[in-house]
DNA sequence: TTCAAAATGCTAACTAATATCAGGAAGCAT
DNA sequence: ATGCTTCCTGATATTAGTTAGCATTTTGAA
């Protein structure tokens, strides 16, 4: 906890450098994504989660906070395939926004820090001349513990 | 345009082994898809354009049957950072979702076809156990067209 | 031709996100 | 303190993309 309030107010010196300020209510948004890292909530999710933080905060603030945070970069919002757009906060010094592996027979997220794509953007840096700052990659499978059940169910047949 | 026929009749056959029909409205939409390929056109995009082969189409036929396509793999969805879901035609003989790249300074797409994922597919498989099927990369960053720009203005400084 | 299943068009409903706008708080010079 | 400006907020209306419901039509097999 006391690693949260340090991280706050680090991202309220980012504030105040662009001009801005670390009000309550940002300050509660900020906490819960903290506090629900890498869960990739809605805006709707999160605003539930803030409320009981910050009751009076309006769900318009939320989606300016968020618009706030990912234009600083302080945030990422990622949309999947149901078109609703989620948030993480970007872990610390971290260049680029991680990776996601969405299962499809349990639904499950999960997630891969690393930064798999470094040869691959050179590639398209040489190729293609496009110079990449920033991307997102999702891979659609089965994750490792929905083949092992369907391994075993193989075995019972 | 003889392709498009085979291709066409090709998708069809796919349909009746699922059990369903190959209606003129359908047609129309593949149709439609085979013409626009790779615009990554909305489904309201290609609802305008469909009319005009078959006027009495209505959006939501548009809608059903962007799902079905999906649903069989004739059609991929992606959804860009905008929120809308946008559909191209499936490559024949194409295993993976072809690749994006987003241009942040003149907002264009650009396609890349061939399989830049491979190693990485492999890497995620041993490191994670993660079985790949599909994936959805999107690089964000600044097109060739775009940095020659700014090259040139940089000396006209 | 008859009949059931599948597919369609229309429209209402739903949902995520944005815009509007009147008020409120913070900062700063006076 | 006082006024002034700028930024920020909450409530609400609005928009846009998508889905759901339902009566009607089309399709293909018996």
């Amino acid at each position: 906890m006391v690693f949260q309030e340090e991280r706050i107010t680090e991202i309220g010196k980012k504030l105040h450098q662009a001009g801005m300020k670390l009000t309550p209510q940002r300050r509660a948004t900020v906490s819960t994504l903290l506090e629900y890292q890498a869960k990739h909530l809605s805006a709707e999710e999160l605003f539930t989660l803030i409320k009981q933080e910050e009751p009076e905060i309006g769900l318009a603030t939320v989606y300016r906070t968020l618009d706030l945070l990912t234009e600083l970069r302080i945030a990422d919002r990622v949309t999947f395939e149901d078109g609703v757009a989620r948030y993480d906060l970007r872990c610390e010094n971290q260049q680029h926004f991680h990776h996601h592996l969405l299962c499809s027979v349990c639904g499950k997220v999960e997630e891969i820090h690393e930064d798999l794509l470094v040869e691959v953007e050179q590639e398209v840096l040489h190729k293609y001349g496009f110079k990449v700052q920033d991307h997102r990659l999702t891979f659609h499978g089965v994750c490792s513990s929905c083949s092992e059940n369907t391994k075993q169910s193989e075995h019972g047949d």
